[in-house]
RNA sequence: GCCCACAUAGCUCAGCAGGAUAGAGCAUCCCCCUCCUAAGGGGAAGGUCGCAUGUUCGAAUCAUGUUGUGGGCACCA
């Protein structure tokens, strides 16, 4: 009996009880069947009596107690318990607990699928750093993060693609090419230039061959400047973007699209998009500018469109980009960004309005807070325009790709998290990942001394030749109750936009494997005392491996047969 | 000044659609390999959940206020 079995049971109980006394129980959303956080209270818990006493209007003990009369019958159920304020504790009859395990067998890499509206087609946009230098460690946690999470969607029933917005003009590029200019000659860096050793690298690619094709640059007119300055942005930019590219493949993350911001132009769609919003009365000339009134929509004030010098603004381009994102057909749009965005939502959700559309449902903004890097117990304070950037590439030198992704999906993306760069380098077994990892490699080492062996493995992944009720030791219903959880907990994460939550039940899970490992041994000393206790033990370890595959492979950590 | 996040063990962080004795890892201190990988297990110690009010049967969780920290307030992107 599986935990949303067991719900469902609950839930009927609680209808035919509420016809009893004629009353009608409408919203179920508040009814629980969990994992209690003590053993010794059972498998599972409910709060059924406590969150409905009110609408049978008795006390939550008396109402548990009519619900445990009902439960007590359902022959898989071993024992109720009334306990504390009014929770049901339910202890199930082994083989009813154990049946997990075929369950997890049966399905295979498809354990904790869901199966969501699909409907919605979700746009999920992350990382979208520009070209200006290298991802820096506030990307990497996106990049991480934004990754997990498009699995975790898909994973739970939804339709995802990911995208990188490419923003290959303005000022920042401007910046960043003089930065290049200077760099080569040796120049001072202009003010918000870009500095690091990275911009010498790309000047020394690249000025020879502007020199080659336009002569020094000091002796060209503003005209010929101009052009051999977008000769020197384009080269770089496709150098810088080429790296970063190669970064995130690095780092085992892919986007669907990498959208750029120059196709907007190119289609006139800036203009439709202002010109629809002229149309619905929020657009407006001041100043010699275009405005757009987001303030109508509870944006703080309004923003301009188009600029006095006749250019137009980045938001400009970020309103068509919405509006295009939705012709293509997403209903959900994510935007995840750092906190030194955030300010930006305003006027976003402004936007969205203004089309006509509701923020929270077609507009979702995820903030990630900070990543700072500790040295010697404080704070280093990191820029690109000073050079002392600790790129995703450092990171993942320094650590490797499954610690640096495991180490930054693990906390939740609202809290600002810090990495001390040197305990992560000299102590890389303090990363949960590697005990995570090392409960995989246990587990795959057990399947292959039962191969030696001669046990026939196929027939128990195909889910025969097994008896799961052999399983009674109080560490392995902790171990089944907690893979039996699995599916809520891709329910719940995916829901929140939570991965972080996928991380902490791999090493709950992880933790209860190692514990059942050391206190029950899945296979004797020799073949020929081979059991049936055994042979369900054995679908146990296969049934862990599994759910620690599955979950591995959403966070896009490795799951290693060997450690 | 206005706006947004965050505050939980020595450190890094979970827990927050209100629920039972607030958890994990690391660090500290004990114990466990003649036994499937000790990158492991068992145990000890460690807390006024920033502070104060309120909401209720019940608050780390919700609301208000307050303090502290980080961030944002451009015809920059």
């Amino acid at each position: 009996m599986l935990p949303d079995q067991l719900l469902a049971f609950i839930q009927s109980i609680l209808q035919s009880l509420s016809k009893d006394e004629n009353n009608q129980i409408q919203d179920f959303s508040k009814l629980t069947v969990e994992k209690p956080k003590s053993l010794s209270y059972g498998d599972y818990s409910t709060n059924a009596a406590l969150v409905f006493a009110k609408n049978f209007k008795k006390k939550p003990y008396e109402l548990a107690k009519l619900i445990t009369e009902k439960l007590d019958l359902e022959p898989n159920i071993a024992k109720t318990e009334i306990a504390g304020p009014g929770f049901i504790n339910i202890t199930l009859e082994k083989q009813a607990l154990g049946c997990i395990v075929n369950t997890i067998i049966d399905k295979k890499s498809d354990f904790g699928k869901g199966d969501f509206e699909k409907d919605k087609n979700i746009n999920l946009e992350f990382v979208s750093a520009n070209p200006t230098g290298p991802i820096h460690i506030g990307g990497a946690r996106w990049a991480a993060v934004g990754d997990a999470l498009a699995n975790l969607l898909l994973f739970a029933g939804e339709k995802v693609e990911r995208e990188y917005y490419f923003n290959d003009h303005g000022n920042q590029i401007d910046n960043f090419v003089n930065s290049i200019i200077a760099k080569y000659y040796k120049n001072d860096i202009p003010k918000d230039g870009y500095d690091g050793e990275y911009i010498y690298e790309i000047a020394e690619k690249i000025m020879p061959l502007a020199e080659k094709k336009f002569d020094k640059l000091e002796s060209l007119n503003d005209l010929e400047l101009a052009t051999a300055k977008e000769f020197i942005r384009e080269k770089s930019v496709n150098i810088m973007f080429g790296e970063i590219k190669d970064s995130l493949n690095n780092f085992g993350t892919h986007f669907d699209i990498f959208f750029h911001e120059d196709d907007l132009y190119k289609t006139d769609e800036v203009d439709q998009a202002i010109e629809q919003l002229r149309e619905k009365g929020y657009v407006y000339e001041k100043d010699g500018a275009l405005w757009l009134a987001t303030s109508k929509e509870g944006d703080d004030k309004d923003r301009v469109l188009k600029k006095s010098t006749g250019e137009y603004s980045y938001f400009a381009a970020d309103v068509a980009y919405y509006k295009n994102k939705r012709d293509r057909g997403f209903g959900t749009c994510v935007y995840m960004l750092g906190v030194d965005h955030h300010g930006y939502i305003g006027r976003m959700e402004a936007v969205c309005k203004a089309f006509g559309d509701k923020p929270g449902e077609n507009m979702i903004f995820l903030i990630g807070q900070f990543v700072n890097i500790v040295k010697n117990g404080k704070v280093v304070k990191l820029s690109k325009r000073a050079g002392n950037i600790i790129t995703l590439d450092d990171l993942v030198d320094a650590v490797g790709v499954d610690a640096a992704r495991f180490s930054l999906i693990r906390s939740a993306v609202s809290t600002a998290i810090d990495l001390d760069l040197d305990l992560l380098v000299s102590h890389t077994n303090e990363n949960p990942v590697y005990y995570v990892q090392y409960a995989y490699a246990r587990c795959s080492n057990v399947i292959k001394n039962a191969l030696q062996f001669g046990v026939d493995i196929g027939k128990i992944k195909s889910g025969k030749g097994f008896d799961s009720s052999l399983l009674t030791q109080t560490s392995e219903n902790d171990l089944l109750t907690t893979l039996a959880s699995f599916p809520d907990i891709i329910k719940m994460s995916a829901k929140s936009f939570e991965v972080h939550r996928i991380a902490r039940f791999l090493e709950t899970l992880a933790s209860k494997y190692h514990t059942w490992y050391s206190h029950c041994r899945v296979l004797p000393n020799t073949p020929d005392e081979i059991g049936d206790l055994h042979f369900a033990r054995l679908a146990l370890n296969c049934a862990t491996a599994q759910v620690l595959e599955n979950g591995l492979n959403l966070l896009g950590v490795s799951a290693p047969k060997r450690m």
